[in-house]
DNA sequence: ATTGACATGAGGTACGTACCTCATTTAGGT
DNA sequence: ACCTAAATGAGGTACGTACCTCATGTCAAT
């Protein structure tokens, strides 16, 4: 038997259509007795609102835009791809979106193009940026003209955004944390970590996370300041050779940003590369590549498609003004080893 | 700008609403010239089909069932929500779904839901059940009457089942070893192997895997012939115990089925359970509380959300003669420790 | 009994697409 | 130039819902 329609519905409640449409609606003008004689009859006959055809008749569209990074990284590569095929999909009905990039550390760029977009009058927008004061009063501005805002992959707490989709950084730290310590097991040794200057933010919450869970259960492994490699591989190759040629003692190497490339052909060429604990974040074409000859042994990854798909969610209810399920949208901190590389 | 419709195509091609008609639908009658003319317009205005006008307009209505265990175990219980909550969903549109459980290990039963569900015209069948030869049989009958079979966890690959919607267990057992090996570390010992007799084939798929990696990397450690719980509580308590207690060297625990519930709180009871590195199968209450309390020390698991709304994508993809995104539909073997424990 | 406010009904059009019928044009063969 | 078959056009209805207008019903206050 087919799902009930509004004509069904109007037929059990004993009402006419006008009405159903009234109550399903919430116009004005019916009795408290009336409305309450449909939803029992919703209740009754089960209907449900058939959400595409409401869609199609509202003539409702979404314009969303995301704002991206310029970036030399593989990650944001994969990301844009990943919301450029979210948004193909058929999953996210009549939704038109703007995909702008903006180069990195170019507060101005990047307040101008919100302010262009909020312009285009946009009903939401993805923001994957550092926080700065001029980013803050741009997303307030944007949310004062009804503009829903979410924060990608990089959280921008102070700014009043709606949601963040992106994974607890904390927690990602401490998860690499972890792996390290259980890894390198009875194998004592001094921990070399790489840092990155992009996403600050979610570097220093990595990075706070780890130290945590090194010194409460692997007191006696000592982790060395962060090196930085400023995303430039001269420099990268540069500082970590330094290390690797100079201390006996390094066990581990964690990198807690982007340049994993570099990294990954040094420590292939390095003659100490060999027997080191090394793990990285987010899964590229370069670190999937060393997961599989062995240079890593692990990747905490945080899942393109799913971030995708979660803010165009995320960016649809709020403009709805709907509740999102939060359970649903929750990014998971993936764990990669070469054994369940798919 | 909104999308372009069908009469924007018509009026950028230069022919009728019809032609565009036969066009977009394959109907016969129409010049090669033509259609080139249209693809042509296709691509030059961008115009792409609103799928869910279509599916209105077409009646399209899916009729799909879920068969799965009447399980003891968590894990089908999760499953099963899941199944309800993504049919619920949005975003299978127009779809209407039967969830059957039958009593594990009564092929009868099965073979005679299967048929039930057969001549009630579904479209397609989602079947969580191990492969016996009736089974086989029957799913031959429902494929020639153009009934979409799609294996549901456990795989059944020799019924000519369209698709597989599950991770692959030889690789969820290696992924298991390895975690067991590095885990353990200079610790040497014996690892003590729990089985259970539900979904056979997956957890001797399981076994392999972890067999494998532990002869290859790991080959100090020795793995001990699988103690048979047979799901039952009291057996598993009375067999685990008697090797705990008797053997000295037992270093690790891997349990490849269900009955987590029962070893965690016999591990947590006895003297010797601290130490062990214990890594189990599937997220449920039972194994995230161990997780939390250390009990377990990871957990390989496979998203009930993914599998289920994978298998509804699958299934209509099937009924509908579309070739499915197989990148889509993989299901990942996810590692959960406490640290990433969302 | 009349008024007026409110509640309800009847019926329409629209959204973008599918699918149908029938009339008309066009191309190709003679 | 004529005939025929094939190609194309014109126009309709339908899907389930939203949203609109206008008519009619009901009820309480006067």
């Amino acid at each position: 038997m087919p799902r009930p329609t509004v004509n069904d519905l109007a037929k059990a409640a004993g009402v006419s259509l006008a009405t159903i449409d009234r109550v399903l609606n919430s116009r004005p003008g019916v009795r408290e007795q009336t409305i309450r004689r449909v939803n029992a009859a919703i209740e009754q006959i089960g209907y449900v609102r058939d959400v595409t055809a409401a869609n199609l008749a509202r003539q409702r569209r979404y314009r969303f835009a995301f704002v991206m990074p310029e970036a030399p990284g593989e990650f944001v590569t994969l990301l844009k791809a990943a919301v450029t095929e979210a948004a193909a999909s058929p999953i996210v009905d009549r939704t038109e979106l703007t995909v702008a990039t903006v180069p990195p550390n170019d507060p101005h760029f990047l307040v101008k193009t919100l302010r262009r977009l909020g312009a285009q009058d946009v009903d939401g927008i993805a923001i994957f940026a550092p926080e700065t004061p001029h980013v803050r009063d741009e997303i307030a501005h944007l949310k004062e003209n009804g503009v829903a805002v979410v924060a990608l992959v990089s959280d921008l707490p102070n700014t009043g955004r709606d949601h963040f989709v992106g994974v607890d950084n904390v927690a990602a730290g401490r998860t690499a944390g972890v792996l390290m310590g259980r890894f390198l097991g009875e194998n004592q040794g001094s921990v070399l970590v790489l840092a990155s200057s992009m996403q600050a933010r979610a570097n220093a919450e990595r990075r706070l996370g780890f130290d945590q869970v090194m010194s409460e259960q692997f007191p006696t492994i000592q982790v060395l300041p962060s090196l930085e490699g400023h995303d430039d591989p001269d420099t990268i190759r540069r500082v970590v050779s330094a290390v690797l040629d100079n201390r006996e003692d390094i066990a581990g190497v964690y990198s807690v940003g982007t340049g994993n490339g570099v990294l990954v052909d040094l420590l292939k060429e390095h003659s100490r590369g060999q027997g080191l604990v090394v793990i990285a974040h987010e899964l590229t074409r370069n670190t999937r590549r060393a997961l599989e000859d062995g240079t890593l042994d692990a990747v905490i990854n945080q899942n393109v498609g799913h971030i995708a798909r979660s803010a165009l969610r995320v960016l649809r209810a709020k403009t709805d003004g709907i509740d999102i399920l939060s359970a649903q949208e929750h990014i998971r901190i993936d764990i990669v080893i070469r054994e369940n590389l798919y």
